[in-house]
DNA sequence: GATTTCAAAATTGTATTCAATATGTATTTT
DNA sequence: AAAATACATATTGAATACAATTTTGAAATC
């Protein structure tokens, strides 16, 4: 076979830049100078300003007319949007991800899952929030429905940001939260093996509902009990 | 006050090949050359390529490696998709612009409303298919949810390009469905103005019932009764 | 006559150069 | 001394030049 090129420099970028976003590697608002982005991944502005635009048009970044691009801003109205739209959209991925998944899909599906347990076991939190974002991507790709396909995506991103938090688990109760949501993933592989589209858009609430109570947890920790005038030292991992 | 300068030519070029996407003077699959697309536009490459880069990530064309762009397809099974996302979509988008709608905005849909009413009396198709587009596009700023206005973008691509066929009656019932359609975006105003979620969500599965009914009477006509051998020549307006 | 091969033309992708806009600093003015 | 303005610098936007890929057409071969 004559097999095709190696990946692009421009794709390099493209990859580099998504994952980093992802992992929160690169923090929401960051700027994006373009001289050191042409510099970092060998190429010039022209190609680099068109991953630019794309990653833009897939909600990574933000573009402002003559000013830089930054990454993608999360607040706390981002996040009472995503957890409305969440629910709703993934429980439709899910149905359509049970009535149409093919066999080839489900096996990466299978694969993915048990990178995400190996994550959990001995990954960063990288690792998970990565392996995690695949999961769910898969299932997308499974549902093959190309209007509701950019709504997910675009709640894939914030995902696997608030991931990076709360897959880095604080307490014990955290720490619960992350094997469950692993379970949950074996039973939505299930159900779509199955073909049971009930089961799976059932499953999808189940999801997101644990997801918003782990970042409850995270935002709303148990009190510290300490005297008044000694302000504690939070841990930065 | 300075005024900042009329629009850019890069813009132009922007809202011209949407428009001429939308109403189907550029056909599904039609190619776009970088070069004539230039010449008309008065641009040069560079920024041509950064709209049609653009243009990608909404959803109107398709890019291909090395290879030059395409207006995006419309086929029987995105027919498909469309129908099964769209009352979704649209009835989180109503149900949200019924609870965060603003006063000027309730203004712009009541203009945007008379305006399609009016190219339903005097307008051409390519009118009413774009005073209705832009009427749905401004219940979406409604809404305003970051997350569920990318699948709602697509989707009224296609509601538009769609409508640009049915939106030109063959017969009196596809006509009598047409006004009734204008009777529903009353009807949605009203819900929305009066903050009725609930409400504005039926209105919106009612709204593609009927839209789904328009391309049934269109793609199922009443049949034809003439003796065999004598096929009739369908008028192609 | 159909098919394959090779070369030329056309089109896309990338790099570089030039122009316009924004930002930061220093100087001037009140 | 504070504020405003002008200037210098840095960064983004556009145009041109160059390279690589694809498409085409014609010639040659089967």
């Amino acid at each position: 076979m004559p097999d095709s090129d190696r990946i692009s420099p421009k794709d390099a970028a493209y990859e580099a830049l998504k994952t980093a976003i992802l992992t929160l590697e690169m923090q929401p608002g960051a700027d994006l100078d373009e001289a050191s982005l042409c510099a970092e991944f060998g190429l010039s502005r022209t190609p680099l300003r068109e991953v630019l635009r794309r990653l833009a048009g897939e909600g990574y970044v933000d573009l402002r007319q003559n000013r830089g691009a930054r990454v993608s801003e999360m607040s706390h109205t981002t996040l009472r949007d995503f957890f409305l739209a969440a629910p709703m959209i993934y429980g439709a991925i899910l149905r359509l991800a049970a009535l149409n998944a093919r066999a080839a899909q489900i096996e990466a599906l299978k694969t993915t899952q048990a990178g995400f347990r190996a994550a959990l076991r001995q990954g960063s939190a990288r690792d998970r929030a990565l392996m995690n974002n695949r999961f769910h991507e898969i299932t997308g790709e499974m549902a093959g429905n190309v209007y509701l396909l950019p709504s997910f995506q675009r709640l894939l991103i914030d995902h696997a940001r608030i991931s990076m938090t709360f897959y880095r688990p604080r307490d014990e109760a955290m720490a619960r939260n992350v094997t469950e949501a692993a379970d949950q993933h074996d039973a939505i592989i299930a159900a779509i093996e199955a073909g049971d589209a009930d089961k799976a858009a059932a499953l999808a609430t189940q999801h997101w509902n644990l997801s918003r109570n782990q970042i409850e947890l995270f935002v709303m920790p148990g009190g510290l009990d300490l005297p008044l005038g000694a302000p504690p030292r939070i841990a930065t991992a």
